[in-house]
DNA sequence: GCTAAATCAGCAACGAGTTGTCAAATTGAC
DNA sequence: GTCAATTTGACAACTCGTTGCTGATTTAGC
């Protein structure tokens, strides 16, 4: 059991790793990757609702949030719902951006699936949500 | 592919909160009973030998190192192979947190289990190994 | 032995994320 | 509408981990 969670941990570090280099490749990092992804697929959010999706505190947003405003990838647009809460939205530079970083991912996809098929992408998909779950329901977390 | 990245970090997450809250019933972290498990399984190490069996850096375990000697979990013994890099040991008070540690952790384990069988234990560990062995030969890597 | 390379401790700086607090703004119950 | 509870932005402090650097120590080639 104790070597699962090692092998766990570790491929978790490895995937932090891959992502991180990826997302090197357009001078981002992965945080601001998640960030502009978000963006990217579910429109224009305000702070408080990437940090929800993302499962993180809205600080740790606000201040990625701050950089990529000043990077010029993202652009506050007035919220019509908020006055003092503004929506963050891609601009075309931000885009492009995504567009580069979602390329070298789908390249890095498709060499990864070369020796880990689809088939044990689904099966090891399935196990960790087992297992998460498990983990869940133990008293003790 | 993404979402196979999504629930190997929320795995992750969910375990090292599952650790850090067994850690906690002996008022210890995540990090420092790793270092004590080091030291209870491996005898006597010096900081650098602890931090490579972890896979993190050296500046890391000399931190965690400071801290439990101050709290009289670890001492530290003349390393008669170099002048200037003690040897950390297990104090008793040191092997008693650890022992209290291991037997929530201990706990915890069995109560997965039940949910979690150990045949697919064996069958997650198996894949894990495999998507990283894949991802470490990611060229982007 | 002697010298070059590797290792080590100590320090500083940084990154990414957390919690906590406070005042302003929004929402909802009544 | 009013007022309490929630949400939000701004700011600060903190944790845990990293890299980078420097000077001392050890190791290994010769």
């Amino acid at each position: 059991m104790e070597q699962l969670y090692a092998e766990l941990f570790e491929a978790a570090g490895v995937g932090r790793r891959v992502g991180e280099t990826i997302a090197g490749t357009a001078g981002q990092t992965q945080a601001r990757w998640q960030t502009l992804w978000i963006l990217g697929s579910g429109g224009t959010l305000t702070v408080p609702q990437v940090s929800r999706r993302l499962g993180v505190s809205r600080q740790n947003i606000q201040r990625l949030a701050d950089q990529l405003q000043q990077e010029g990838l993202v652009a506050l647009e007035p919220n019509p719902d908020h006055k003092t809460s503004p929506l963050l939205a891609l601009t075309t530079e931000g885009r492009q951006a995504l567009e580069r970083i979602n390329l070298a991912a789908e390249a890095s996809h498709l060499e990864i699936l070369e020796q880990f098929p689809a088939s044990d992408v689904a099966a090891l998909r399935a196990l960790l949500r087992r297992f998460t779950a498990a983990m869940r329901t133990d008293p003790l977390s």
